[in-house]
RNA sequence: GGCCCGUUGGUGAAACGGUUAACACACCUGCCUUUCACGCAGGCAUUCACGGGUUCGAACCCCGUACGGGUCACCA
């Protein structure tokens, strides 16, 4: 068997997508646990819609969520260059062959009479619509520039094993003659894709489902050159929580990894998140590190129905990333998010430490700090209904509690969380009351509701003025 | 419209002809904590879109119906 050599081959159009990432790392587990390589391939030649940075942006965020490749631009590599556009003309001299060999020919037509001809084929009620074939047949001799079709054989059937979906089959009849390179002298997708997988030995290719129909165009290439077609999984798509597919234009789902990134999600939490997109490990628990997703990575476990974009399970799984953070690191992710929000002025720095500290165990993503702060500390204070209930459900014990805790508070000297948690302690005496009677009512006098974090930590960093206030608001409301 | 694909609990998702239909998230209950949260232990689908068929036996195979999706570019 020869060596494991995969790739992702993204255009440098934009930001690294959710989609792309899921992609490049499909093709990067299989390779790692398999023992192969991992080439990253630029196809650029859609020269109108590269964008300046596009191909940084890619690499900066794949290295981001932890992907490393062994071959590619910026590394190098035997198989090079890895930028489509520097590899022209070895397109051209593949495509020449194929003109030389009466498999392709020269198109003249533009493309408004392409379109013409398609709009006149549609209006007739054609099904299945292909090129005319007109240059084939009578090529105009009033012309100069043209492209490059490849000619499709006929009464051909394309039959590959699919990793994912098993065997597929396409007809030869179902797809028409096809331009592999482009009037600016440009190959298209399918002609550099192929020329490429094969010149760069690559022995596997794991794409999205949308390239389906893109395989055996492809496989016309190897065959007419006679190459060995790569083995190839198509992945489901990943569809939004509505069941459509995730589309960049999509504005209800963020989706491209950057954003993640700075909203303060973990690598580890995404690499992990992601891996779970049309993947099911066989363990029992979906919280995985790296190494254990590429050990587990199992090809027969690819999924056939397209998956869904779990939000409440992706901030599940960060937050179990989180929680295996240091304290210093846990301060590290919050911190730029606490200073943009101007939530530090006038703060210690023990105060963001103790913040941060005190919603350790739940926190889904970095940024979110901020909105906890707003809820519990900046926010209007407002009394949940069920919390009213609570106190209402006794109101005289509720007002001698509330009423007691306030006193207490007014008297400490020091004002901490272990203050706190001494002046909760004689509230229950002077009151008489304990358990869930004496917390619940001073934890809903401070915040508002029945749930949240430590109490103790929570009065000492809401301060003495704050939590007396409000305890005053409490009573007097009851 | 042609071609291709999917349809399992509130949600995600296993199972590759024979199990009480995994597991995870969410939710609920109990334990723990003088509260909350975390953690731990349990509970939660007479049932696998629907209708036929094949089989001793079907969520898994075949045919049809419905619904959803993908793709049909000189974009990748």
């Amino acid at each position: 068997m020869s060596e494991i050599r995969v790739r992702y081959a993204p255009s440098p159009t934009g930001d690294l997508h959710i989609g792309n990432a899921r992609t490049a790392l499909f093709n990067y587990l299989f390779a790692k646990s398999q023992g192969g390589k991992f080439i990253l391939r630029i196809e650029d030649t859609d020269i109108a819609r590269n964008v300046a940075g596009g191909e940084a942006s890619q690499m900066n965020y794949l290295r981001w969520l932890g992907i490393e490749w062994d071959e590619s631009v910026d590394v190098g590599g035997e198989y090079g260059p890895y930028r489509q556009l520097e590899r022209l003309e070895v397109y051209q001299k593949y495509a020449e062959e194929l003109v030389a060999k009466g498999l392709a020919y020269q198109c003249y037509c533009t493309s408004a009479e392409l379109e013409a001809e398609r709009d006149q084929l549609e209006a007739k009620g054609v099904d299945n619509i292909h090129y005319s074939r007109r240059c084939l047949e009578q090529p105009p001799s009033d012309r100069s520039e043209y492209s490059i079709r490849f000619k499709v054989p006929e009464e051909v059937t394309y039959t590959f094993t699919d990793l994912v979906r098993g065997e597929v089959t396409f007809e030869s009849a179902d797809i028409g003659d096809w331009v592999i390179v482009k009037a600016n002298g440009i190959p298209t997708y399918n002609f550099a894709c192929a020329v490429d997988d094969h010149l760069m030995k690559i022995s596997h290719i794991f794409r999205g489902e949308e390239h389906i129909t893109n395989t055996p165009k492809q496989m016309m290439i190897y065959d007419a050159f006679g190459w060995d077609v790569p083995v190839c999984g198509h992945m489901t798509l990943i569809v939004n929580e509505a069941g459509k597919k995730l589309s960049k234009r999509d504005a209800d789902t963020v989706q491209f990894i950057q954003q993640y990134a700075e909203m303060g999600y973990l690598p580890e939490g995404m690499f992990n998140f992601i891996s779970l997109l049309g993947h099911s490990p066989v363990s029992e628990s979906e919280v995985l590190t790296a190494d254990e997703i590429i050990a587990s990575f199992d090809v027969n476990r690819l999924s056939k129905s397209p998956s869904t974009f779990d939000r409440a399970k992706l901030a599940f799984i960060n937050t179990q990333h989180i929680k295996n953070l240091a304290e210093d690191e846990l301060l590290e992710l919050c911190m730029p998010h606490l200073i943009d929000a101007d939530v530090l002025v006038g703060k210690s720095p023990d105060w963001a430490r103790d913040l941060v500290n005190l919603f350790a165990d739940r926190l889904t993503h970095g940024s979110e700090i901020v909105d906890l702060y707003d809820e519990f500390f900046d926010g209007e204070f407002v009394i949940a209904d069920a919390a009213r209930e609570f106190l209402t459900g006794d109101v005289d014990a509720s007002v001698r509690t509330l009423t007691a805790f306030k006193n207490e508070l007014e008297g400490l000297v020091e004002f901490d969380a272990d203050a706190v948690k001494a002046a909760i302690k004689q509230t229950g005496k002077t009151a008489e009351v304990k358990g869930k009677n004496l917390f619940m009512p001073c934890r809903i006098g401070v915040s508002g509701a029945m749930h949240g974090p430590d109490l103790p930590v929570l009065v000492g960093l809401l301060g003495r003025d704050v939590a007396v206030a409000r305890l005053n608001a409490v009573i007097e409301g009851l």
